[in-house]
DNA sequence: TTGATATAGTTCGCTGCGTAACTATTCCCC
DNA sequence: GGGGAATAGTTACGCAGCGAACTATATCAA
């Protein structure tokens, strides 16, 4: 609904400008649109549990670690935000009694995060609803075309994270 | 070089919980990944031109209508934003004599918003840089890969939008 | 006509997240 | 071993964005 309405002005837009690529950038919207409805289906999930976006992904960073433990910067690098943000949700986790800090021994600067009894039990409680969710989402594609869609998405990643950066007083990227 | 660390994550998670589904977990880090990235290279073009992401969208969405104006509701709902961001990023724009408030004749509650002379300027020179990162980007995948991934994300995107809103207090589509 | 309801824009207060500055620690090299 | 650079976490402050409340106008029903 909301694409063909975009598209319409694209469309205005590349009858003006004919030297502008049309398709790339109607695979920009699509991929920000695709992604806004998931971080939006995902949050309205999370909303009841009174867990935002960011504290969910860090439960699952904790969870995911092979040793139980993670340390807020590496977690903020992972999920590129930036450490004061690591600070703020740790502390909300904690209050929330789903995550305890424990002084890291060997680096003292360091601590370490690890979930409480009722912080695993909670992700462990999640899990399956985000994975249907997801499921839900994506399932309509049939494996051929989920797994020509990883191909194309992985390769566009690893071409656009290898691009130059772009240099803010060009505004190019060389 | 994020994903792959991600991926061990998500693996260490699926081998716990083997009826995760896994490869949606991945197209989803892969789409939420993408659509940063895409952000983050147009956030850094606009830098050097003063303007936030938000701003450039209004602006286009200004400079594609037919008739050369919108009302900031209607901006709003094609960007997912609300009329409040919209007076907002409206009143940094006509400061920055980019765009103009006139009076709706027929709707004496709506404003219309138009570009300057100066904003049409800066959106003209603009929209080929634009259209030349977006081409940068995506212009690995050859032209069938980019017609597949059009007509996947398009049907994806359709599907999720038709799907059943979640309900807060259960957490399920229904 | 008039009264109820819906809509456009604005204002206000809140949340989420980032940058910069600060302290404590670790690392590295002389 | 001692001093500068790097790094972990925290704190303070700023910007972007949303929801709710408010005003003015428009629409629709009785």
């Amino acid at each position: 609904m909301h694409l063909s309405h975009f598209e319409d002005r694209i469309n205005a837009v590349c009858e003006r400008h004919p030297d502008l690529p049309r398709q790339a950038v109607i695979l920009t919207r699509l991929i920000r649109f695709l992604s806004g409805a998931i971080d939006d289906r995902l949050s309205r999930l999370l909303e009841r549990e009174g867990l935002g976006g960011s504290a969910w992904a860090v439960l699952t960073m904790i969870y995911s670690d092979r040793d139980g433990a993670a340390r807020p910067s590496c977690i903020g690098q992972a999920l590129s935000q930036s450490r004061a943000h690591m600070t703020r949700i740790s502390d909300d986790l904690v209050t929330a009694g789903l995550v305890e800090r424990v002084a890291n021994a060997v680096d003292r600067r360091a601590v370490d995060l690890r979930l409480t009894a009722e912080g695993e039990r909670r992700v462990q409680a999640l899990l399956p609803q985000v994975g249907g969710l997801y499921q839900e989402m994506l399932g309509i594609i049939d494996p051929a075309g989920l797994d020509q869609l990883e191909t194309t998405l992985r390769s566009l990643l690893g071409h656009i994270e290898h691009l130059p950066p772009i240099d803010p007083t060009t505004g190019t990227s060389a």
